[in-house]
DNA sequence: CTCAGTGCAAAAGCTTTGCATAATA
DNA sequence: TATTATGCAAAGCTTTTGCACTGAG
């Protein structure tokens, strides 16, 4: 198991288990692209009896502890990243799936251009547009 | 029945029904912070007999001539809306759960500063900002 | 040694589907 | 009248929960 798992699960007060280090590291790979159940697939082909309530509980703590973040790229499933410092969005191709990510400090933006937000504590921002990429407008979508 | 929707479901291809009138005078006034059971509940008192497929069933076809949007405040359900030609955007307080909406034309900026995305047909933008309202921090979150 | 975490199976949502009936165009 | 839409019930998915067992600290 990375070394990397482990300092981001020390002091969390969570204990360390060969299953979170492995699930943390597989939604690290993932760059935010899978869903629990991808989660799941991946992590039993080296653990094959982990179960899929473990990696929705560990889903759970690690976003409860702000350690990963939940994003909403389809109706059908949440998907999973590991947060990162650097503000980033997600664009989703209504052509062919793929999602294209943007790195873009929006959220500061707005909070000073938008009176209503002055009072409010920012925690976090997701932007989700959805649209047609270059490749999927040159097939005619 | 009110006429607006009438108006709305005309032309489309879709038959209009009570149920269909009925379902989309309850979004347009539910303002986007109705999710799929709580327009059921409402149609309900209007039309007792009415079921929760044909509200699922409305939703995706509604959906899918673009007439609401489907909106993605929490973890658990989808919220619906009906779309308006100007853009706006949410933000959930993570205390008391409110929805506050702000009007702010992001879309165009975004895609004016972000490189990768001047090939990309964007269609449609949802911002969702979480953090917690001036209430909440008062008493403490 | 203790208590948090795990696996398994069962339950609990939300959403979709099949089919006969009803209603629109 | 020809389809399309509806209601009901059943099925399908994703996610959560209960409980006995295991393993980290």
């Amino acid at each position: 198991m990375p070394k990397t798992n482990y300092r981001a699960l020390n002091g969390t007060g969570l204990r360390i288990t060969k299953q979170r280090a492995l699930i943390l590291e597989i939604i690290r790979r993932g760059h935010g692209h899978l869903d629990a159940d991808e989660v799941y697939r991946q992590a039993r082909e080296k653990q094959p009896r982990l179960s899929l309530s473990t990696v929705y509980r560990a889903l759970q703590k690690f976003k409860k502890l702000g350690l990963v973040e939940e994003l909403h790229f389809d109706d059908a499933h949440h998907h999973y990243e590991v947060k990162s410092a650097s503000e980033h969005h997600h664009l989703v191709c209504l052509g062919c799936g793929r999602v294209i990510e943007f790195r873009f400090p929006v959220a500061h933006y707005i909070k000073k251009n938008v009176a209503g937000l002055k009072k409010f504590e920012i925690i976090d921002t997701e932007i989700r547009m959805t649209g047609y990429c270059s490749e999927c407008r040159q097939r005619g979508k």
